[in-house]
DNA sequence: ATGGGGCTTCCCATCGTGGGAAGGTCAAGT
DNA sequence: ACTTGACCTTCCCACGATGGGAAGCCCCAT
C-alpha cells in the first residue's frame, strides 16, 4: 500500500507519515526500487494507534514511548498509566490557567458597554494605571538621531504609533 | 532608558521587545547614536499593554488592533468588546476540546491497573481494534528492496519499530 | 506514447519564545 | 588613558506539529 492510501486508512495525512518518520516516532518505511514509501496492514495499525494517541492532545515524544510499551510484552501497566496521568495533569494545568484567562476576558467584556462612545473598562484594565501621559524623556536629546534605521515617513503616530 | 531597562521596567523581555519590533505590533524605536534603542515612559505603558493583553493570551495581531484603539480618541467600545468577546470565545472553545481529552485519559488510566502486568485499557483503547495481527503484505516481495535510504543496519524491530 | 495523478525531496510559513555567537558600546575602576 | 565587564546590536537556530508548494520522477490507463 503507498502512503496516500496508508495516510486515508489511518485518518494521518501523508505529510505527517512523512513527517513522523523523519523524526524517528516510525520507524522507516520500506521502499519499492522506485523509493516509494510502502505500508503494511500492521503500519496502519501503528498510524491509527498515532492518530488516537494525538487526537488525545498527545505530544509526539509521549506517544513513541507509548508505542514502545503497546509493542512490549513485558510491559508494565503502571508505565503506561504513568504517561498518561501525567499528560492528563499538564492538560488539566493548562485549562485552568486558560479557564482563568478567559473568565477575566469574560468579567472585561461584561463590564463594558459596547456601544459607540470610546469609554472601555477592558482597556482600562490592560493600561492599569496608565491614565499619567507626562512623558518623561530619559535621554538627552543632543544624543538622539531619529530612527536611523526607521526612516520615519511621512505620518507618523504622536505617542507610540503601530507600524505597519 | 535602555532596552533592559524597558524591558525589566515592563516585564516583557529584551529579546521579545526587539521581536514586537520586528513584526510590526510596535514601532521602531528610536535610537541613539550608537544604535542603541532608547524608550519613553510612554513606550513602557505601551509595553505593559502588550504584557497584560498576552498575558490574558491575546496573540498579537488582536493585540496590535487593541493598541490601535486604545489610541484613537474616537474609538467605540463595541470594536474593544467585539475583539475580546471574540477571543474568549474561542479560548472556550479551546478549553471544552482539551476538556474532553483530559477526562477521556482520565478515564482510561482511572480503569487501568497501574501495576506490573502488561494489561492495560489505555493501550487497548488507543489501538481499538488492533488485535488482529495477521500481516497482509500489499506488495509483491520481488518489487521490494529493503531500505535504500535505510540501510537496515544490525538489529531492527519485527514489527514497527520506533527508531532513534 | 502521452497525460494525469501519485510519489519523492526540499524549502518555507505558522506563532511566540528562548539561546547563542560575533562584534560594537558604555561606564566604572585602575 | 586603558582595561574590563556589562550591556547593546544583528543574525541564525530551535522548538511542535502542521500545511503549502515547487521541481522532478514514476506508474498506469488510454
Amino acid at each position: 500500500m503507498n502512503i496516500g492510501q496508508a495516510a486515508q486508512a489511518s485518518g494521518v495525512s501523508a505529510k505527517m507519515l512523512r513527517y513522523y518518520e523523519n523524526v524517528g516516532l516510525l520507524a522507516k518505511a520500506v521502499r519499492t526500487e522506485a523509493g516509494y514509501r510502502v505500508y503494511s496492514e500492521s503500519d496502519v495499525r501503528t498510524l491509527r494507534f498515532v492518530k488516537r494517541a494525538r487526537d488525545l492532545g498527545l505530544p509526539l515524544d509521549r506517544i513513541k514511548l507509548l508505542i514502545g510499551l503497546w509493542q512490549d510484552e513485558d510491559r508494565a501497566s503502571a508505565d503506561v498509566k504513568r504517561i498518561a496521568t501525567e499528560h492528563a495533569a499538564e492538560l488539566r494545568a493548562k485549562i485552568a490557567e486558560w479557564t482563568q484567562m478567559c473568565e477575566a476576558l469574560e468579567n472585561m467584556a461584561e463590564a463594558c458597554h459596547g456601544d459607540h462612545r470610546p469609554e472601555c473598562p477592558i482597556l482600562d484594565e490592560m493600561a492599569e494605571g496608565a491614565q499619567d501621559f507626562t512623558t518623561l524623556p530619559s535621554v538627552s536629546a543632543s544624543k538622539l538621531k531619529a530612527g536611523r534605521q526607521a526612516p520615519r515617513t511621512g505620518t507618523q503616530r504622536a505617542v507610540q504609533g503601530v507600524m505597519r
